[in-house]
DNA sequence: CTCGGCATCCTAT
DNA sequence: CTAACGATAGGATGCCGAG
């Protein structure tokens, strides 16, 4: 196979960027030269940071959090409000100028995209400028920076987008690995999380030129012979995953809640897996699918889950059927300790011929599947209150009502 | 023994 | 003095029981 020529770009600190350029365009503070962070929702007072300037990564902020924890780290922190309409137009504009470059572009969250620039040299014939103009367009354009990586696959493009930021173009070229990728603490290498982090450790394995060179029998020590491979070949640099353009059908949809007064009443849990199960099985009829499997997920009050899963006799898309499942599965399973977080999930996901025929006929399906990634991209980072759909609007405010009703309750305390 | 179902774990944004 | 911790999705893994 010829030699592929892949982007990977990243928004710089996405949603404080684009919540910057918002605020300068009212005359406000450039929220990016201070310490500052998009964080949580702003209704609750446990959000997470979402975001970080670069200013505020220096006093050792990092994404995911609490609000509180960063406000101890940095006092004179500056919490930005979000705007989430906003982000989903900075976002769609982002990825406009990106898709001109290339008919292959696969949207990877709110603020990534990867190009399949591949034999595009007769249009593009020098690469590293064409990276260069995509990101100086964005900035004149729009107001806000990004990274460019620039290698022959997803993976190694993704590392690259990944140095030294903001506003640069980086390339990680095979041959640039070992000087540029393999000194890099293995933590840095995409997938590798802190759990096999703490198993490389064992081996003595601390950066990704040792995990490159480490034979992979020694790996299968530490991780099942698939997990093996998968990790040599990303240290090695080697992924020959596509660029997909066209977004995927979910394979999943699944809500959870987490409460600020504990569940302590079967009743409490059932009437939260209803709004649930209302959500989802919306979500789910609109893309016009249904489930083979329901399953609600538990969370006790030290962190540990519990799951319990049901395969139905026949696909539904019913909410009350739904709904008795999730309640029957509770009931199996929850043995009355108190909860901070009930969730349901519907899988084993099937569709119906309509949907697949209407790919031809109905031009605003992709569309409609665009808008749905980036509304899901938001709630990943935000959860479920950031963003509601008109057609959720109703179920999402009752869930609302209920949680502020909480909320009194505890202040009446 | 193999396969599918299930619960749990891990990673990412 | 200590504390704090969201939502969603997808995939991997290991166990167990049925055939």
């Amino acid at each position: 196979m010829v030699d592929r020529l892949i982007f990977h770009i990243d928004v710089n600190s996405a949603f404080v960027s684009w919540s910057a350029v918002e605020q300068l365009m009212n005359g406000g503070p450039d929220l990016r030269e201070v310490p500052s962070i998009v964080g949580g929702d702003p209704n609750s007072r446990t959000g997470i940071v979402a975001a970080k300037s670069i200013p505020a990564k220096k006093y050792g902020i990092v994404t995911g959090e609490p609000v509180s924890l960063a406000l101890r780290k940095c006092p004179n922190l500056v919490i930005a409000h979000s705007n989430f309409d906003w982000y989903v137009r900075c976002s769609r504009a982002f990825k406009s100028i990106c898709q001109e470059y290339t008919p292959t572009m696969q949207s990877f969250s709110i603020d990534e995209v990867f190009l399949d620039m591949s034999g595009m040299h007769l249009i593009y014939p020098d690469p590293i400028a064409t990276a260069y103009e995509i990101k100086d367009r964005i900035y004149n354009e729009l107001g806000f920076t990004v990274n460019v990586g620039v290698s022959s696959n997803k993976l190694l493009a993704k590392m690259a987008s990944d140095f030294e930021k903001p506003n640069k173009v980086h390339t990680l070229f095979p041959e640039e690995i070992p000087a540029k990728m393999w000194p890099l603490p293995v933590g840095d290498l995409f997938t590798c999380g802190k759990s096999s982090a703490v198993k490389l450790k064992s081996l003595n394995i601390t950066t990704i030129g040792q995990l490159a060179n480490t034979p992979l029998e020694q790996l299968a020590l530490i991780f099942s012979e698939r997990g093996a491979m998968h990790f040599h070949n990303y240290a090695n640099g080697i992924d020959d995953s596509p660029v997909v353009d066209e977004p995927e059908d979910a394979k999943g949809y699944s809500a959870e809640t987490t409460v600020e007064d504990d569940l302590v009443e079967l009743e409490e849990i059932n009437k939260i897996l209803l709004a649930q199960a209302d959500i989802v099985s919306a979500r789910m009829r609109a893309d016009g699918g249904k489930c083979g499997c329901v399953s609600v997920t538990f969370r006790n009050l030290d962190f540990v889950n519990k799951s319990h899963q049901k395969k139905l006799s026949e696909p539904t898309d019913v909410t009350d059927i739904i709904y008795k499942t999730a309640r029957q599965l509770i009931k199996e399973s929850w043995q009355g300790q108190p909860l901070r977080l009930v969730g349901l999930a519907l899988t084993d996901i099937d569709r119906d011929g309509f949907e697949q025929i209407s790919l031809f006929e109905d031009d605003g399906k992709e569309k409609r599947k665009a808008l749905d990634s980036t509304l899901d991209s938001i709630r990943g980072r935000f959860g479920n209150g950031a963003v509601q759909r008109a057609s959720t609007m109703d179920t999402s405010s009752r869930v609302n009502r209920m949680h502020r009703a909480k909320q009194e309750q505890n202040r009446n305390k």
